[in-house]
DNA sequence: CTATTATTCAAGTAATCTATTGAATGATAG
DNA sequence: CTATCATTCAATAGATTACTTGAATAATAG
């Protein structure tokens, strides 16, 4: 380490490599991922991602100390929210570069899609089309909290866990296209499957809010902070 | 692994976090920066990075596996090469969000450039107007086959090395701006310090090629493919 | 105060990653 | 063929990381 530059670059690179390591881990990964649905608790964050409440706290101390995210201590609860939107643009930037690069995406995609009919025969855009000049109803089968920090203008909400409740709530003679956090999240999926056994006409649209959001479509946030204690 | 939703996930997001851990080491990150500036054979990697070729091979092979670089064999030589333009551009987002989230960054640099006088006082966005209007000499001091692989239109290739023989094709009576490969590239630093000793009117410029295309400055590529031999 | 609950901490083990070394491969030149 | 050179491979030791477990902390409710 006898020249200065090298140490200068390493030092540099050595930072850079900071925000690399946080996003190394497949479970950090889909913590990001669900951060940029909006904040939640570690609770809600744990189970979303299928680990444990300490192992969620960890990984999100490591997207933390590379200042990906930002706490907030809520009463009993820690809020966790994305540390600015450039995070939320960075991990698109980086599923984008993944979709692109490795063809494994696809296929793994493809294989859980088999034999259900999530997405498959779609015209994706006839359907954002159509999405556009509201000639069809928009469901947002995410949780309430995710839809009140974000949601497409003119979209319903409609969590999956109540749709089976509220079904009468539907058109029936009008076209339902729903969306969920993304093109991996299986509530879209789900949602569908249940509508078109419900003998609705319904499509499953693989965009996220992110993704509504780089195309250009107006996106509503509520006014009133979501309540942190809401598990729906 | 009861949940198939939970294992599909775990398999998108275990690929998603392949490019992650590609760009978790700031060595490989050094790399990935030297490569969006051109193709490179193994050997001139390692130099320019401070490391063995045997490491440099190692990391080159990691970034491979991730297919964010491809390889070409040259006949004695292996040249690698980014595999596609959106990974340059997926770095520069990285770079860009370590700015903005690691305040780290702009302390290392500006303790670095402490003393010299590289960047310091210099208006950014006037140095860029003068740049764009052709007001001032624009010189890259890259080595030759990163100006042939992309330069600003209307810069002057003068390599760092060949400075000192080349003084004079510089003007005296007017403003010289050097750029190299980027803010964390000191070779624009080294350049503009021997030119200021000379009694040239010098200022550097922080960014790298990537960063002037990003802001719609106009790109030359040279036709013939640059010589993987050359050292310079 | 005590009990409850969300979160974090601490310790331990297994797994993975890094840099180094020296040998192996493979292309070229003589 | 032999020598040379760029690159890769293989083996290793040291460092870092991931997940689990159980205990510690801190805020709240009664």
């Amino acid at each position: 380490m006898k020249n200065p530059d090298r140490a200068y670059k390493d030092a540099i690179y050595e930072q850079f490599s900071r925000i690399g390591k946080a996003v190394a881990s497949p479970k950090r990964l889909e913590l990001l991922d669900l951060l940029c649905q909006g904040e939640k608790t570690v609770e809600t964050i744990a189970q979303a991602a299928g680990m444990t409440v300490a192992n969620a706290s960890q990984h999100l101390q490591v997207l933390r100390s590379a200042r990906l995210v930002d706490t907030e201590k809520k009463g009993l609860y820690v809020s966790y929210r994305l540390a600015d939107s450039m995070v939320c643009e960075f991990f698109r930037t980086m599923r984008v570069l993944a979709e692109h690069r490795l063809a494994e995406v696809e296929v793994i995609q493809r294989r859980f899609l088999a034999g259900r009919e999530g997405m498959e025969p779609v015209d994706r855009k006839d359907l954002l089309d159509r999405v556009r000049k509201g000639a069809v109803t928009v469901l947002d089968v995410r949780p309430a909290d995710e839809y009140d920090a974000g949601h497409v203008a003119g979209a319903m909400s409609l969590p999956l866990k109540e749709l089976k409740r509220r079904l009468a709530d539907l058109p029936k003679d009008q076209e339902i296209v729903a969306y969920c956090r993304g093109p991996y999240c299986v509530l879209s999926v789900q949602a569908v499957e249940m509508l078109r056994s419900m003998g609705f006409t319904a499509f499953r649209i693989e965009a996220g809010i992110q993704d509504f959001r780089a195309m250009g479509f107006p996106i509503v946030e509520t006014e009133i902070p979501a309540d942190v204690n809401r598990t729906d």
